[in-house]
Order: structure tokens, then C-alpha cells, then sequence
DNA sequence: ATAACACTTTAAGTATACTTGAAGTCAAGG
DNA sequence: CCTTGACTTCAAGTATACTTAAAGTGTTAT
């Protein structure tokens, strides 16, 4: 079986090996073996953890969910309402959160364009628009 | 002109006091006007400024370039392009973000599902489906 | 008058997620 | 042999964004 040293995943997910050693310290990595030399031996098994752990992260799942989540995963057989109950509600978290910054990429979209139209006024010494008018 | 006390302002946008002043400590809102009990006086103006602090951070600006905005926007003339620099730059960020949290939000909606899936079978006894494999 | 209430200031504390520093181990190369 | 490089441990430090505690002020209610 394939096997990656800290620095091969470091590279793999642009992690730092501190950041490695401190997901494993607080649990989200499990056991991680070491070779001879008492170095970390990483496998296709940490990486899927790691690509869990880091979609979680992106979404803004606090790393205190994630280890309810991965411990609800361990015994399944008990926890399979919770680990549904978990995910579900960050779903719906997410899909709460992605209108909301949607709307307010429009925003920022609108000020870009604001700015850029007075940079234009500016420029051409005519009359500055109007401050965009920020409805919510 | 109508003004609001520092607890029509909470109330308006779920802050706590305490974050309201730590936002005009950091200088994230300007000069606030004291009543004759020297108690925050809050404007319209504020309530604008307010708007686009949380519009910020939801999007995930740090207070430290939102500071930067206003800064420029106190100083438009000078920071022309500083100013669209800064909002082009987060609008790009964001738009990135977006994507990838559209993505990550499929690979948890399938694990909603899996999961599903999982209890079914075994609430029927039935063999249990193969693990939800993650794909970048 | 005295207590309650709504605010005030200042400094210190908290939560989250890492990051850094110091000191040590081990195998390989000059 | 001794240095270099890549790791190791463990504890302490950092960044960001608040939050809380302690002590005080001024108007209102009993």
C-alpha cells in the first residue's frame, strides 16, 4: 500500500506539518503510524480524512463538529440520527449562507461599479454620481 | 434628524453593546455623537456604515481591510484606485469562494444522502451501501 | 433618599485555529 | 567524526474578533 511522508501531504493540501501534528493532537486525524525512525507514515486513508476535514473547514464547520462528526462515523450504528441531524443542519446552514453572500457579492459588486464611475467623473471633471444607495 | 440609542441599534442588527463599542474603538465607525448623559448617539449615517461592516463580514473581510475602505473612502480623491483595487480584489475572492463552497456543499448534500441510505438498510436488515467516495 | 436602570470606561479574558520556539533524534554525506 | 536535513515532542505564543468584569455616572421610580 502506498504510503506519504509529512511533506508529501503538506504539498498535496498546501498544509502546513504543524497544522498535520495538530489535527492529530486534537483528534481529527486518526492514529497515525510511524516508520523506524518514528516519522509520520500518512496513507489513502488519511488523505480522504484530510479532504473531509478541509471541505468542512471551507464550509465553516467548526473543527469541534468535525470530531463529533468522525466519532459518530467510528460507531455508526448508534449515531446514525445524529451524524444525519449534524450534516443536515450544516446544509442548510450553507445553503442559508450562500444567498446571504450572494447578496452581498451584488453589494460589493455595485460599489466596484460605483467606483468606478466616479474614478470616470473624476477623470473627466464632470459631476460625481450620487453615493450608492445600499438597500438590504 | 432621527437618532438611536446604542439599544435600538442591537436590537436593529443582533450586535451586543459591547460590539458596538469595540467597533468604534478599532475605528471601524466614526465619531459617535454623546447625548447629555454622554451616552452614544447613533445616526443614520451610522446605521449605513453598519450595513457595510456586516455586509464585510459575512463575506469575510477582516476589520483590518475594512478599515483600509473606509480610509479610502474618507480619502476618495487620493485612493481612487486603491479603492476599487481593494473591492475588485474581495469580489474576485468571493466569487472563488463561492464556487467552492457550491461544490462542498454537493459533496454534504451526498453524504446527507449516503447516510441515508445507510439507516435504510439497516433498519431493513438489508446490506449496506458502499462508503460515499469523495471527489475533488 | 435610595434603589433600579441604562448606560459609561478601561483592562483583562475568551474562543478558535493554528504557529513558533527550543531542544532532541536519527540516518546520510563529506 | 561531524554536520546537515528532515523529522520529532512539548509548551508557549499569535491573530482575529469579540466578551466580560469591575467600577462609575446620571436620570427615573418608590
Amino acid at each position: 500500500m502506498k504510503t506519504y511522508t509529512i511533506q508529501e501531504i503538506t504539498t498535496l493540501f498546501s498544509l502546513s506539518p504543524s497544522t498535520l501534528r495538530y489535527y492529530e493532537q486534537v483528534g481529527l486525524l486518526p492514529k497515525v503510524e510511524r516508520n523506524s525512525k518514528k516519522q509520520r507514515v500518512y496513507t489513502q486513508e488519511h488523505i480522504c480524512r484530510i479532504q473531509s476535514i478541509l471541505c468542512f473547514k471551507r464550509t465553516g464547520l467548526p473543527i469541534s463538529k468535525m470530531l463529533k462528526f468522525f466519532s459518530y462515523e467510528s460507531n455508526l450504528e448508534n449515531n446514525m440520527d445524529n451524524i444525519i441531524q449534524l450534516l443536515s443542519d450544516h446544509e442548510v446552514m450553507l445553503k442559508v449562507k450562500i444567498e446571504e453572500i450572494q447578496k452581498d457579492l451584488l453589494h460589493i459588486h455595485q460599489k466596484v461599479e460605483y467606483y468606478h464611475k466616479v474614478k470616470q467623473s473624476f477623470e473627466e471633471h464632470t459631476e460625481i454620481p450620487c453615493f450608492y444607495n445600499f438597500k438590504s
